[in-house]
DNA sequence: TGAGACCAATACATCGGAGGTCTGGCGGCG
DNA sequence: CGCCGCCAGACCTCCGATGTATTGGTCTCA
């Protein structure tokens, strides 16, 4: 195995033993180099690698550190890999968020505090009879995002934020936007609310599901 | 933006773009460094980023490519990223495949090939009454894999096997082969198959679902 | 005495070059 | 025609030096 590569799976080792904790600072780029044995450059492309996947945090004049390991953190650098994937795996996609999301929004159904609908429900209101494709799109990510973080699970929420990606999303609304699906979409999520209002689980799921397999549906159509 | 990084978000456009496509091998290191108007070093510690989360295949002697892409392929680092979740949040990865995995058993119950099915059961009469931990690990990983695939679904299939990566699924088993869950999970294995040869889709739900959540319970009332 | 500016130490960022190693292809030899 | 060795190309690793950002202490001035 190649230097850097095994220079990757020592820290790697060393953060899951243990022996490295999350907001702890690595030894300095020339000790840690000849520390694992190594020189600086090949230390630097492992440190950078494991910088990409928000495993790492480097300063510059300051020094790298372990990052928290939040899931959320670490599933962030699943929506760079989504961007690599072109229309045709995009359903693909979207299949499994057609399961995901409804299962999502069953759990908030039980647990998600009034405050927070209340606060997506504003949003909701703020957004006026015709909004621009940008609003839409923003509006869109983040009522989901709320309801998603209501489920309480952080992977959860972490792993559709990602499949969602704003690539994918905007390849979508891109289109989308040209039909009456604006007023239907918005209708369905003042639905969603009801529901999750009503604490009324299997609703919650109906509608969320009706909501991205109308998506998927159009997206399909037109492939 | 750092230099290094910026020659990611470049590579990474040029590959969204179509200016390179899987398979297309990238001008040499010092071609490419000088096109993007940075050193060699750090041209490569971009490579090796990306190679990470295999978007680029390097070859010593040979040069640098794009890999397929397939979803397969780039949600394996998936499972890299897992590896450094501690037990606490084991939890809610293994919720996220509580719902992934009976939707993804119900899909295959209507696609599942019977050639399939026959490999899977041969496979589980293979194992002996008396298996060794690790016989069965690898037959728990393949049988779901097998029929994960019989969805169709690549990224379905991909994300669940980066969830059910090796470490965590060996953490559950270490413990869980100590009580009398071994019979019984074996006997799940060969009601969820029954439930695909009779194409029943509710019925393999159903069992997928009651599998998973038997593991979680356990893990549950242990940690 | 307290606040703000200055400065030096620290640590990462970037660079260019040199020697090593592996791969694949070309040509010679049997 | 097939096998084997040579060789050019490309990545691998390393070194040493310079640039740059952050930090924290110190010094000066009000």
């Amino acid at each position: 195995m190649a230097v850097t590569d095994e220079a990757i799976e020592r820290i790697k080792e060393m953060i899951v033993s243990g022996a490295l904790r999350p907001g702890d600072r690595l030894p300095k780029e020339s000790e840690l180099a000849a520390e694992l044995g190594l020189s600086r450059n090949s230390l630097r492309e492992a440190v950078r690698a494991l910088s990409l996947i928000r495993i790492l945090d480097v300063r510059q004049g300051d020094g790298t550190y372990v990052t928290s390991l939040d899931p959320q953190l670490l599933l962030e650098a699943l929506s760079f890999v989504v961007d690599f994937h072109r229309d045709d795996t995009v359903l693909e996609f979207l299949a499994v968020r057609r399961i995901l999301e409804p299962a999502a929004t069953a759990m908030a159904a039980v647990r998600i505090p009034v405050e927070e609908l209340d606060a997506l429900e504003g949003k909701l209101d703020a957004l006026g009879p015709q909004p621009s494709v940008e609003e839409l799109v923003a509006s869109d990510l983040e009522f989901h995002r709320g309801i998603v973080q209501g489920s309480g699970n952080s992977v959860l929420c972490s792993l559709l934020d990602g499949l969602s990606g704003p690539t994918t999303r905007a390849r979508v609304w891109r289109g989308l936007t040209q039909e009456d699906a604006v007023s239907r979409t918005l209708h369905e999520h003042r639905a969603i609310l009801t529901a999750l209002r009503d604490r009324d689980a299997e609703a919650a799921r109906s509608w969320a599901t009706v909501h991205v397999a109308s998506v998927e549906q159009w997206l399909r159509s037109t492939l």
